[in-house]
RNA sequence: GGGGAGUUAGCUCAGCUGGGAGAGCAUCUGCCUUACAAGCAGAGGGUCACAGGUUCGAGCCCUGUACUCCCCACCA
């Protein structure tokens, strides 16, 4: 006997290590047969987990439990990312300790020390990821720096490098002080802040003339190697080609023309310091103007900076604009709103830096990349996140690549001081290969975490070859937060491309953002974040995935409130009652399969009713509409196996034909066990345990197949007669409601019926409406009656002193004023002689019928005004 | 500056190729009816942001306006 009520976490454990003895999760590499694989992002494994992870593993998971039951040979790998733990301090700080530095990264040892950190701070996501009952493959849990990926990274970057598609340059690049590191464009995050503008000027040698600008990085003129306008401007043309002095270092510099500078824009005059400015960089190149970098890579000054050197750059600014205006140089200051970048991880302020590292030359990457999608190899759901992603590859820079961090793939070039050879290779060298030298020694920098990760689709299955890639490659579908097409998606396609020539899965499925209630992102800093874990503890793995997916559309964001929780727990109830119900029913009973059933009306409508479901919600998952098929269902067993079907099922259940009985809790179980199949993507655990209970049941729900649409269960006359039989319901309902009479009141129905079917359903109406009896003729003259008409039947109701004339009048009037409406708009449609000639036949038919049966309705209706008054 | 999204019931949001406006929560009424009070039955509540247009017909398609949000680029 199971609980009254569904209690989260008493079963879920025990079933999820039953299944990964079972060896559901580990699927066999199976070479030309239907597979549905995935690779799943990698998650922060040692930031604060919050549910945006358990909406991405809630719907990769809702994917492949679906496809098992198609029959597919399905394969979810999921993965850990490295960057996410060197960015981690006390990792860092541990690796320290251990007397590890960043040289031996990459080095003897090295992986199996990374396995371990893995193991112990890996933990929660895998956690996470078996609370919500994920049936991804242990086995093949993957890890950037494993030994394969970091293969795969190797084969790619050298094979990059031979052609010419990698290199290695002097290029402004954001710098993070205190990551000390370089990060590529999309790392960096702008934001609007307060600060000034500065304005002064710098004068020629004699003194005679000053040339004024505005900065807002004073502390840059240490570097300053020209001041440029426009060659259009006339206010300056006299000055290009003579020279002005930078204050504090007294350098004497040109004055150029460049189109780049805007003469509308503040006074027309620019400084230019190529060394921090990426624009300035690009001017200073056409040029030939020095580069002075006068700052360190902890954003102190440098001894370039003269005076200045050894501070911070910000106290340097300070002592700067103080001196500036002590020298009665600076002119002005005001206030001003400008975008900084800051890095996505320390949000330090980045530097623009010139600096020697190492990019991906995007423009030949991009091509294919873009026409992959163009062209539907790869399709984004929704559609309008391919325009991000043409926006972004169009436009794209060169991506670079090379880091200054902790720990990662080391990049596998290394350098003779003997001969000045640079040699790129997959195995480590003992010696140069040009002059034998073995002084020779490996590049510092490590890789950005993304290149590895852009691998991952084939990396992770052994790379080109290997018999995972044979038989799960390309992958089927990529599910991830919209908010990383550019750190993965893209460049997963493109790094697939070349590397395999083959586009890395078929479709992209965006999810939004998790946010709390008032729509703010979950975040650290606010506190609002949610652990998925703790959130299971309280609620269970089933409310919290049905909750993140149910009535969702694909890519927009989610607000997470506790309302929707309370909703989703309680439909978890319901599933769970009444699966009590049909089970408690069925104890000591031998049930019998469907075909031997004398199947009744309500049979008839839910078997009807329940393939029409099973359509639409197989339908929905096959376009990925994941959070269309979950309201689907809901409304299904909440509003109709449960509402309606149970209590229809009563009248035989508590009845003395035995027969009956065990046919109507054959059909119960019937349904049930496909309710339990369709929910089992969403809601593994309650359907699991209660499939184990029913009397027929296989090994596991989750290895059986996917209940399928059948056209010999459809009974359309039976569905729309207790569809009728509803409506009828309802009206009685009504009227009871309207008069006040005790629910526990049994009342007596009159029923003037068209249809004689409706004289089965005696015991429906008596059961549903609490009656003492329905007799199917009017009631005799004079006795005081509420009545109501439907489409087949007139209803009448003897309710004795209780019935109100005046209310009666009134209630009438006001059912024929909507019926009155309802005729004229029917009237209005077909009186239209473009409705009539140009909509589709079909559609004037059925406006026909409903008039014709709103004028029966009405011509009843008066009638019967016209008997009261 | 470029791209995208949103505006539907008091709140949070669904609404597939155009064919009678939906759900959950909240509100009101009545019920402990032997699966479920985490429940049942009933009710009220909407000029689908605004203005035009296309169409027999527009929440949906087109144009414009207003407000909100996101992404990208960038302002020395």
């Amino acid at each position: 006997m199971i609980e009254k009520s569904y209690q989260p976490n008493l079963f879920e454990r025990d079933l999820y290590s039953w299944w990964m003895q079972q060896g559901y999760f580990t699927p066999k590499a199976e070479t030309g047969k239907p597979y549905f694989s995935m690779v799943a992002p990698p998650p922060n494994i040692t930031g604060q987990l919050h549910l945006g992870h358990g909406l991405d593993n809630a719907i990769q998971d809702s994917l492949v439990r679906f496809k098992r039951m198609q029959g597919f040979n399905t394969l979810w790998l999921p993965g850990t990312d490295h960057a996410s733990i060197a960015t981690e301090v006390k990792i860092v700080e541990a690796l320290k300790k251990q007397g590890i530095d960043k040289h031996d990264l990459g080095r003897e040892g090295f992986l199996e020390r990374a396995w371990q950190w893995k193991e112990q701070y890996g933990g929660r996501i895998v956690e996470q990821l078996k609370s919500l009952g994920s049936s991804c493959d242990w086995s093949r849990l993957a890890f950037t720096m494993d030994e394969k990926c970091s293969k795969a990274v190797r084969r790619a970057f050298v094979s990059m490098y031979n052609k010419g598609l990698i290199y290695k340059g002097d290029r402004i690049i954001n710098w993070c002080p205190v990551c000390q590191t370089a990060l590529s464009d999309a790392e960096v995050e702008y934001s609007e802040q307060d600060g000034f503008f500065w304005h002064y000027g710098y004068s020629t040698p004699d003194g005679s003339t000053t040339v004024t600008f505005a900065t807002t990085r004073p502390e840059t003129m240490l570097g300053d190697t020209a001041v440029a306008v426009n060659p259009a401007d006339e206010r300056y043309k006299h000055l290009v080609g003579k020279t002005v002095v930078v204050p504090f270092v007294n350098r004497e510099i040109p004055v150029i023309a460049d189109d780049y500078v805007d003469m509308t824009f503040g006074t027309g005059v620019v400084k230019i310091t190529p060394a921090h400015d990426p624009n300035d960089f690009e001017v200073g190149q056409r040029h030939n103007l020095p580069i002075i970098r006068v700052m360190n890579d902890d954003g102190t000054m440098n001894e370039l900076a003269g005076e200045f050197a050894g501070l911070d750059r910000y106290e340097c600014r300070k002592q700067i604009v103080a001196k500036l205006k002590e020298m009665g140089i600076l002119q002005k200051v005001e206030p001003h709103k400008h975008n900084v970048g800051s890095c996505y991880r320390c949000h330090t302020t980045v530097e623009p830096i010139v600096s020697k590292q190492w990019f991906v030359k995007m423009q030949p990457l991009a091509e294919p990349a873009i026409k992959a999608v163009r062209d539907g190899d790869i399709t984004f759901h929704p559609k309008r996140y391919e325009n991000t992603y043409f926006n972004w590859m169009e436009n794209i820079r060169d991506w670079c690549i090379s880091r200054q961090l902790w720990w990662g793939h080391r990049i596998p070039v290394w350098y003779c001081p003997d001969c000045g050879a640079e040699i790129c290779q997959e195995i480590d060298p003992t010696s140069c290969p040009h002059c034998g030298s073995t002084n020779i020694h490996q590049d510092e920098d490590v890789l950005d975490t993304w290149f590895s990760s852009a691998l991952w689709p084939f990396s992770t299955l052994g790379g080109v070859g290997a018999e995972d890639y044979n038989a799960f490659f390309p992958t089927t579908v990529l599910s991830c937060g919209y908010d990383i097409i550019f750190f993965w998606v893209a460049r997963m396609i493109f790094s697939s491309l070349y590397n395999t020539g083959k586009a890395p899965f078929k479709d992209v499925l965006m999810h939004g953002i998790v946010r709390d209630e008032q729509g703010r992102k979950m975040s650290k800093s606010l506190g609002n974040g949610v652990d998925p874990v703790e959130f299971i503890d309280k609620y269970g793995a089933d409310t919290l995935r049905f909750a993140l997916i149910n009535g969702v559309a694909n890519g927009s964001d989610l607000r997470f409130s506790p309302d929707k929780i309370d909703g989703t727990r309680n439909f978890m109830n319901k599933i769970w009652n009444a699966s009590r119900f049909v089970l408690m029913n069925c104890e000591g009973k031998q049930l019998v399969g469907l075909e031997q059933c004398n199947l009744t009306l309500a049979d008839k409508w839910i078997l009807t009713k329940l393939n029409a479901t099973i359509k639409q919600v197989t339908e929905l998952m096959e376009k990925y509409e994941l959070g269309l098929a979950c309201q689907t269902l809901f409304d299904f067993v909440w509003s109709e196996f449960c509402d309606w079907y149970i209590e229809l099922t009563k009248p035989i259940l508590y009845g003395s034909d035995e027969t009956a009985r065990i046919h109507t809790l054959s059909v119960l179980v019937y349904v049930l066990d496909k309710i339990l199949k369709l929910l089992h993507p969403f809601v593994p655990f309650i359907t699991e345990k209660i499939y184990q209970d029913l009397p027929f049941h296989g090994e596991s729900i989750m290895v059986e197949r996917y209940p399928t649409y059948s056209e010999d269960l459809n009974f359309h006359s039976d569905y729309n007669l207790v569809q009728e039989l509803k409506d009828i319901v309802t009206k009685i309902r009504n009227i009871r409601s309207d008069y006040g009479v005790v629910p526990s009141k049994r009342i007596r129905l009159h029923m003037i019926a068209s249809d004689n079917r409706l004289q089965e359903c005696q015991m429906y109406f008596v059961k549903l409406c609490n009656l003492e009896e329905v007799v199917f003729h009017a009631v005799g003259e004079g006795e005081q009656v509420v009545q109501a008409v439907s489409q087949s039947a007139t209803i009448q109701v003897p309710l004795g002193d209780l019935v109100d004339r005046e209310k009666e009048i009134a209630r009438i009037t006001a059912e024929i004023a909507t019926v009155q409406s309802e005729i004229a708009r029917a009237n209005g449609k077909l009186n239209n002689q473009g409705f009539i000639a140009k909509a589709p036949q079909k559609l004037v038919d059925a406006e026909k019928q409903k008039l014709a049966k709103y004028q029966e309705l009405l011509a009843q209706l008066t009638a019967r005004l016209a008997e009261l008054q």
